[in-house]
DNA sequence: GAAAAACCGTAGTAATTTAGTAGACTTTTT
DNA sequence: AAAAAGTCTACTAAATTACTACGGTTTTTC
């Protein structure tokens, strides 16, 4: 009942996406930087979010990724889909079609119907825009509290990447 | 964000072991005998059970396995907590405790605390005396659709343990 | 009181899944 | 033409899962 840091870093990843999406169209490279997840890893995470129609690609130089939808119009159930898989807790085939040679083939249709749908609900009523705002509204909380701790201390010897860095590194460790 | 057989072989045990309880203690032999499962793997699972406060062992020759409350007060999230651990899809030091050293740590606060509110809501919901009870109603159903076909066809030569048998390696390849 | 039935616990192992790497290739812009 | 960027496949290492094996201990029943 875990999900992967395929879902993880792809939610991450998107994010970071959408946030410097004005700057034109966002490569792996940069958003691999920023986020420090394995380059290669990355692009084939966003080759899944590709085929799922959530990100288009800009080929060349100074191409890159662009969400092909609003930010507010992806959910993350969309994502984590496009990236593990169906998020059923099991897989039941009379839930789905009628594949099983009786009607009421199993237990499941009953119970994991009601947990299925949960969590389904539940993902797909958070949408990517919402995880935009959230980042930013902590990001720029924890970068003051920081600079605010380094004056404090002796003379500021970090740059602001430097703390950004920090940050996401802190991220990592904590769930996201 | 699959359950593991786990989670499934555990939930039939209890099933099956509460559907048996007016026969006085029952053994894991049984269980697994009915249920096709390894005897020693569901050893291991009905030990977590026991250690999870839901069954009493009764030792000794006629002993076995007794529900610990009754089958109204144990829920699917009680049994899969057990066996799979916390269910949350994601674990963050912020949703629990304040370990992080920010009181706004990460996104993770923001969206997982509602999936995995989505998911124990759900599991929380459902009881084992509601399984108990369609597992019965289905696999009575399945019993005289069954003997139906074979009088149809040539004379019955499969006797009623045979029949049950069967419906139990059917519901095994349909997600329970 | 001995044997059988049952619970208890640990260690090991095979299979599967996950996470990540490597590298060669194609396309497009500058 | 060169550089930047996406595309694709195959391979490998680590972790997890699903068992198996086996050597116990306890309690009941005959």
């Amino acid at each position: 009942m875990k999900l992967s840091t395929r879902g993880r870093y792809g939610l991450r990843a998107l994010i970071d996406l959408a946030s410097h999406e004005d700057e034109g169209a966002v490569s792996t490279q940069s958003i691999a930087q920023r986020q420090n997840i394995s380059e290669s890893y990355l692009e084939q995470l966003i080759r899944m979010l590709k085929k799922g129609g959530l990100v288009l690609s800009v080929r060349g130089a100074g191409g890159g990724y662009r969400l092909a939808k609003k930010a507010s119009e992806i959910s993350v159930g969309d994502i984590l889909r496009c990236l593990e898989g169906s998020l059923d807790a099991v897989a039941c085939p009379a839930i789905e079609g009628s594949d099983c040679d009786s009607a009421n083939a199993c237990v499941s249709k009953f119970v994991w119907k009601r947990i299925n749908d949960a969590i389904a609900q539940a993902v797909d009523s958070v949408w990517l825009s919402e995880l935009v705002a959230e980042s930013h509204k902590l990001q720029t909380a924890q970068k003051e509290q920081k600079e605010q701790k380094e004056q404090e201390g002796r003379p500021s010897a970090k740059s602001r990447d430097e703390i950004n860095a920090q940050i996401i590194r802190e991220m990592q460790n904590q769930g996201i």
